[in-house]
Order: C-alpha cells, then sequence, then structure tokens
DNA sequence: GGTATATCATTTGTACACGAACGAATTCCG
DNA sequence: CGGAATTCGTTCGTGTACAAATGATATACC
C-alpha cells in the first residue's frame, strides 16, 4: 500500500491505531525538559532554573518591574510572584516602589544575590553543556537554531 | 581577536558577561514547551498533556497498573497518582485491585474513557503538526530526531 | 521458614504555571 | 477635564512535578 522510504518526511499514514504517544512533539520535549531539570538540579542544587533564570536575566538588564521581569523569562504576573518572593525571603533580591509609577515595584539584585548569580554562571554553562552533550556540535547548533524557531512560533 | 566565521560551532567565548539566558537551551525548551502546551490547550480543552498522556498511553497498552503507567509516560508515582485520581473522578479510567499482588492497584479505560480517547486522537495529531508549523517537514524530521536523542540522554 | 531487600502506593511539603477575578493607579482620548 | 481602557500587582483555584517518609506486600536467598 504505502511508498515505503523515498523521503517519505511527512508520515500521513494516519490510521486511529498507530498513534505512538512517545513520538509525538510534545511528549518528547517534556522528557527533555526533565532530564535538563535533573542536569541543573544536580550541578545548582539550590536555586530552581526559574529562580536562576529571575536572578540571571537581572544580571543582564538591572533593576526592572516585577512584571517586567516576568515577561522577559516568559511567566506570567502570579508565577513570576512567587518566584520573587522566594528570592526575596532569601535577600538574594530587594524590592523597591518605583518613584513616578505607584502601581509598579522594582526588583533588583542585592549584593548578595549579584554575588550568587556570578559564581552560578559558570556551572549554569555547564549544565548547557551537559544536555547539549548527547549531540555533536553541529547537532547542538541544529538543534537550537530549530528550537528557537519552534519556541517562537 | 577572535576569527568570526568558518565553522565556529562551539562558542567558547565564555567571558562572565556574555551569559545569554535567552539563548541557553534549558530557557528555549522551557519556552518551546509553553507554547505547545498553549496549542494544546486551544484544541483540546478539557484535557490537560498528562491526562491525554496517560489515556493515550492506556488505549496502547491496555491495563496496567498504576506505577507502570506512570513510568511509561514519565510520571513519578505521586505525579500519576493525582492524574489518575482526577481522571478517576471523571469516569474515564476505573480502579481494579491486582488478583495476586495486592500492592497493585490495575488502571484501564472505560468505555466513555476509550470513546474519548478515540474521538481526540485526531485532533492530538492537529496539535503536533501546530506545533512543528514553524518548521519545514525536513526540519521537523531533523528536530525530532536530535529532540529524541537529547530527551533520552 | 524467616529475614533482608525491593516494589507499590500514599501522603506531605515545596515550587512552578496559568486562568480568572480583583483593586489601584495610569494613560488614552474625546 | 473626565470617563474608558490599560497596566501593574495580588489573590484564588487547579494541576502538574518531584523529594522524602511511610506502610503494606512481595521476592530473594540463606
Amino acid at each position: 500500500m504505502s511508498v515505503s522510504g523515498k523521503l517519505e518526511l511527512v508520515e500521513e499514514g494516519r490510521k486511529a491505531e498507530d498513534y505512538r504517544l512517545d513520538e509525538q512533539v510534545g511528549f518528547v520535549l517534556r522528557k527533555a525538559n526533565q532530564r535538563h531539570l535533573a542536569i541543573f538540579a544536580a550541578r545548582i542544587g539550590d536555586l530552581t532554573p526559574p529562580q536562576f533564570a529571575a536572578l540571571a536575566k537581572l544580571h543582564e538588564v538591572g533593576e526592572t518591574s516585577q512584571n517586567q521581569l516576568g515577561q522577559l523569562i516568559a511567566m506570567d504576573a502570579a508565577t513570576i510572584k512567587g518566584v520573587i518572593d522566594r528570592l526575596k525571603v532569601r535577600r538574594l533580591v530587594a524590592l523597591a516602589p518605583h518613584a513616578r509609577d505607584r502601581r509598579r515595584l522594582l526588583v533588583n539584585l542585592t549584593d548578595e544575590g549579584r554575588t550568587a548569580i556570578e559564581a552560578l554562571l559558570p556551572l549554569a554553562r555547564d549544565v548547557t553543556d551537559d544536555t547539549l552533550a548527547p549531540l555533536t556540535p553541529r547537532e547542538a547548533a541544529t538543534f537550537l537554531r530549530l528550537l528557537s524557531k519552534l519556541a517562537d512560533g
């Protein structure tokens, strides 16, 4: 029936039966994410990836409002609030009211936060390297290009 | 200084400053996952991806124990329990004790669950297609291959 | 046969993640 | 100017995720 082989890139053999969960992007994406999380936790134990992302982005862009920071690291208002709350308790970030816009809450690194994130950046590179280790450098470059395309829609 | 161009695949320009969060695999992986989740929610509103995964896998393999099912879809015991609990309330799965091993809890689709998952499978294909839409078919094939390599370590 | 070990499921605690609803402050614009 | 629409932050509710502790049952093996 079906012409086997010959660049059959789009698998349109769509019977009700042959849906294989393990081959769906979403499922594999989730598993890849799990593996990355595990590698991250092994290397950077006392900070979660979202917490690290918040600190790293603050280090990149300096003081910003809470929601703005959330947008920069793809977290909605409710999520970023929880992350900042926990970082604040640990004194890695400090909050201040915005001078002219009383709705805004400015977030910035404390000295302690800056020291911490600068110490962690090398480890974060290792996390990236470990995650990409199953791929050759060439594959890794391709993968990152396609992944970005996918993420940005 | 640095030789620009010429297949410089591994970017080893590792100064303390030029860590860009937005280019790290983990971060982009998370964003890609977010986009997929949004597409899934738009197409399959009344079931979450983990719930769908559980039903789809049950449909694939038939009755299994709760933990076994969790392993098949990469969820730990605590997580799969929550998912199954919610599916049970909605009568999409049914639980039964294992005959010879009283520790085990057998999970299976109800008739309603089977009807539901079979109706959803075509939509799930659309979710996959939409997610991969930013890529050409060739790119999508490459991406999935590399992603699987990454996910499996 | 009985103990050491392993497996299955549950519970607890912490941390995202997001939709929806809300109040306060600001901006837009007629 | 002044009301409408937006933006900013908070809260609530639901649903993953995973580590760690626990109890019940099975299996291994001496």
